[in-house]
DNA sequence: CGTCCACAGGAATGACGGGCGG
DNA sequence: CCGCCCGTCATTCCTGTGGACG
């Protein structure tokens, strides 16, 4: 590509009109100087943690509420800022966050916390508790506070149960030098019952709950957003009541809202308009799950794509035992080995939650109970995605549409 | 009212590729 | 290089079960 080229692409991209100012505060990471509707949990957090600077230890917490109710943001505001003024006190602070679902495995989440600490380790190889042990030594070898934020910790729980949270509750004893704050992120309300009488008292000693946004807040919320994403006046008021309305409906979703207020904006831009009206938003709302689908639908294992072949091929409410059949048959004429029937079943329901299939259990009296599997997504679809995959996509050609 | 279908879904176990420390 | 541990995906074996049929 010469100098020309690449003058024109920045050229082009100067004089296209832009609906957009900055498009920064749209991003799902961006966490806004002033968060409304949170004053009293940035409060709450604020005065737990304080006594850090002066040298006590501060209590450990637990935050509440489902998703996109400002938990992450509400930590972040607050614990930015303190890991800036901590070069003055007595004892050093260190904050280790880790999204324990984005990390995926406790090895993963630890290793996380190793790396905030500036301690190296191996991507695998060590035992858990060895990678515990090290972080352990390490906090006791920079006589450091540490604050360990662990996101999405009833994820944490409910794959791998409560022994590491109950040594983290465990290890300020164990340590002569340092010491080590908790603060648990959940989006399960019921998460405390999964615990471990002795873990919930150490990890509970203060809880902040974070409520669902209502529309009007997250009205409020996307109205601000808006102001400094987009030039004045380009976004209708309606838009936005749709956006708050639509995430409102989900569960008070502020991340949501803002995922479809940035979507929309982009549609309206493609589309050359010179506002954002409604029907951007409900394009918008498709956009999102189709790119949803598409991106569950390419990441499949092989198999797991041949499953969700025969589901969508089959006729409505086939039953696992039909679809096993038709499973079967593929893999013939994949050349490859099918898999137990039992591993199928389990591959059904992960399409469930995945949404591109709809499961459910029925019992049939004498003739049995088996699952009802309908498909989420249209035959055309998966055959329009899943043709350019080499492994599946020859498949796809001549199947028969029953 | 018991039987018995057609599976569900938990538990234990293992094969495999990757990566460590010694 | 060996022995060990990891996560992932799978198998095998198993017990459990809602409700139509007889």
């Amino acid at each position: 590509m010469d100098d020309k080229t690449v003058d024109e692409i920045f050229t082009r991209a100067l004089s296209t009109p832009t609906l957009f100012t900055n498009k920064t505060v749209l991003r799902p990471d961006y966490v806004p100087s002033r968060l409304p509707f949170r004053q009293a949990q940035v409060t709450a957090l604020g005065e737990a943690l304080a006594p850090v600077l002066r040298g006590f230890i501060p209590s450990n917490l637990l935050l509440y509420g489902k998703t996109g109710t400002g938990k992450t943001a509400v930590t972040r505001r607050v614990l930015t800022p303190l890991g800036q003024r901590t070069t003055h006190t007595t004892v050093p602070v260190s904050v280790a966050y880790s999204n324990t679902r984005m990390a995926g495995t406790e090895y993963r989440v630890l290793a996380e916390l190793a790396t905030a600490l500036s301690l190296r380790v191996p991507f695998t190889g060590l035992a858990v508790t060895e990678l515990f042990h090290r972080i352990l030594l390490r906090i006791a070898e920079v006589k450091s506070h540490v604050i360990v934020v662990l996101d999405e910790i009833d994820f944490l729980v409910k794959n791998y149960g409560d022994e590491t949270l109950y040594d983290f509750t465990r290890a300020g004893e164990k340590l002569s030098d340092g010491h080590i704050s908790l603060i648990g992120i959940s989006n399960d309300l019921k998460f405390k019952e999964l615990l471990d009488p002795r873990v919930l008292s150490g990890l509970n000693e203060e809880e902040i709950m974070f409520p669902p946004y209502t529309a009007d807040q997250l009205k409020t919320i996307l109205t601000e957003r808006a102001q400094s994403a987009f030039l004045d006046g380009t976004v209708t008021d309606a838009a936005i009541s749709l956006c708050a309305a639509l995430a409102a409906s989900e569960h008070g979703d502020a991340r949501r809202a803002v995922d479809l207020l940035r979507v929309c904006g982009e549609v309206a831009q493609r589309e050359g308009a010179r506002h954002v009206d409604e029907s951007h938003v409900r394009a918008a709302m498709q956009r999102i799950e189709q790119d949803r689908m598409v991106d569950a639908l390419k990441s499949l294992p092989l198999h797991q794509k041949l499953v969700l072949v025969a589901a969508v091929f089959s006729h409505s409410n086939s039953s696992t035992g039909e679809l096993y059949d038709d499973y079967m048959a593929l893999c013939r004429r994949a050349g490859s080995e099918p898999l137990t029937q039992r591993r199928v079943s389990a591959l059904l329901t992960e399409l469930d939650l995945l949404g591109l299939l709809s499961v459910r259990v029925v019992s049939q009296g004498r003739y049995g109970r088996t699952k009802k599997v309908n498909p989420l997504v249209s035959a055309d679809f998966v055959t329009e995605i899943l043709a350019p995959d080499p492994s599946v996509g020859g498949l796809l050609v001549h199947w028969p549409t029953k």
